[in-house]
DNA sequence: AATGAATGAGTTTTCATTCAT
DNA sequence: TATGAATGAAAACTCATTCAT
């Protein structure tokens, strides 16, 4: 049943979080999905294998994350405030995760798949801005698929950046957001 | 002779961007190094406590390229124009690297030393935006510190992803860096 | 049906002729037969229980060519020739085979069955040797059934030792057909 | 030190012929030679890479038991008779490890070793049989090189015939080797 | 009878680290 | 300092066999 591969997947990105990634071991993984050691080689080839499904379950969990947060009513500020929210707050639980398919991707034998994984991410971030620009809120000048690239790339890594430096340090958080977004509002030349 | 201790950091580089970070072995890196096995561990004491050295190296490296290409009779955007160029250009050839020195942060236990080591680099961006803000180039809410993790971050994640993802293709890198360089210029609030 | 046992048997014998006997699996041997896994056991206890199938169908197999190539209406010595012919052509085929059997015997708990199944090889042989003598063709200190074991394990191992070492040279397996007939001919103290 | 790859090799005998092939592991194999499991791999890259070496001590065996039996003061019968009893004796002995070489070789990616390792036995037998062919001893068609190989053949399938079917049988033994003696005798044309 | 996913004990294999030289 | 063979605990991975369907 695909249910077991399923399993796997959430246990291991269970184990790579509380573990953290050198020292996750596939018995681990399985402990926790409660199957076989020998099953999980029937779904993966090796620990390697799992992350191209790990990295689409976080694009899973970032979109819904996003569509929680966003909401169509509000005006543009609010909805950009909110997928700054979205992004900081899944970054925050799945850092280490984050870090972990970065450095997957550099050992590739997969990277025809990430595209294909990460794009409906970029999409919706450049569907984002393409509604935004024809609403004539965004300076002219703004490419909605280049700047999708420029605004998750800006926003994700001052959110590492903040959980990995300012452990539990609230009103950090609060300050990072907003100097994004005010970057941001100028970056795209937001009319007020 | 210190020479044996810098043979392992760029052995180990090496090793690192060929194999990936879960594939790399002590025994390659020495072997690279031309070294003895037991000799790696009187310079450091464990796979791991090399990774520091290694963004030790990468932040110099950085400095030093940013050093070169700008000048400081150029204009505030021509110097911009050349931070992208040395981001892009050291991202170009140490990608992994860079991926790598990000998912071992996350098996921390050397948090403390990262933030000394990168240092410099921040403090560098910071004391670049400082200055233009002083000659009132810049929108007055910039904050130079805030910004300076901005700046880097944005600039290094779409170097990354262009360089990840359109191998060879020249023309791409180049609309990449010009679209930042605008972002930023707009985001900065730069006055023409 | 039985026609799955077949099937079973002789995908048994094509992946331990390809693979050889260490890394032969039951899931090569089911996906080459075209059933599933469980099937196998409903047809043999365990994997080696397929062994002596095999030794069966190869011990058919060489009579079935012996009879073919040896013609009652030919003299002796031609008949003799036949038989070596045939050997050297059995061996060619499923050389691989041979060995494995030969080392599946030393795995024994079969040993019993293995006599039963080789009997009939060894019995036409000795019957082969017996009317020869009745003719008066052979010295009269022949003893057929002793002399077959001879004769038998002579022939397979020139055969074997040809097609291991002399790979295509067909001039090379002549030479040796020869060789072996001519040191048969005086063993046996044929008279001509 | 070579003495650990010594060690492997004769606890690698030892375990083949206790447990036979099917259920020998590597970790008896280095319990036995008094080593580490990962010491194993220094020298072997895997179980079945101890093969070769093997052969090649089976073969120093054999031409050491020759060379105890065969005296050169002896008459060509009675050195035929030594040689026979040497081959059976090594036979009896390790039956299981030749049953398990011939395997070897039909998975052979080492066929090109497998030669250099037998040939100094097949010259062995070939000189034997030169000497004896100058000294007029053995009919002129019988050509050294070709015989040595039906010689050994022929004499090692016996043995392994006798001690694989008649265990403990101490007559029967003595039986095949006196039929082999005669066999051969009459195959070289030996003139009495 | 047939299936094939699941099992998990058993094995191989790895590799960071040590230590006698 | 330097060496590199040796270690062995720890991990990955295999695969014959079972069993619910």
């Amino acid at each position: 049943m695909d249910n077991k591969k399923e399993r796997i997947i959430h246990a291991a990105i269970d184990v790579f979080c509380e573990k953290g990634i050198e020292k996750a071991k596939v018995s681990d993984i399985v402990k926790k999905a409660g199957i076989a050691q020998g099953t999980f080689y029937i779904y993966f080839s090796s620990k390697l294998a799992v992350m191209p499904s790990i990295a689409q379950v976080m694009v899973e969990k970032m979109l819904v994350e996003i569509n929680n947060k966003v909401k169509n009513s509000d005006s543009f500020i609010d909805q950009l405030k909110s997928v700054i929210e979205a992004v900081f707050s899944i970054t925050k639980d799945f850092r280490e995760i984050q870090a972990m398919i970065y450095a997957g991707l550099a050992s590739a034998e997969f990277l025809q798949e990430w595209e294909t994984i990460y794009s409906p991410y970029y999409a919706w971030m450049s569907e984002f801005l393409s509604l935004a620009k024809e609403n004539n809120i965004l300076r002219d000048t703004v490419d909605p698929d280049q700047t999708a690239v420029i605004l998750i790339g800006l926003i994700e890594s001052v959110a590492e950046q903040t959980f990995l430096y300012s452990h539990g340090d609230r009103d950090m958080a609060e300050i990072k957001k907003n100097e994004v977004l005010n970057f941001v509002l100028h970056g795209l030349g937001v009319k007020f």
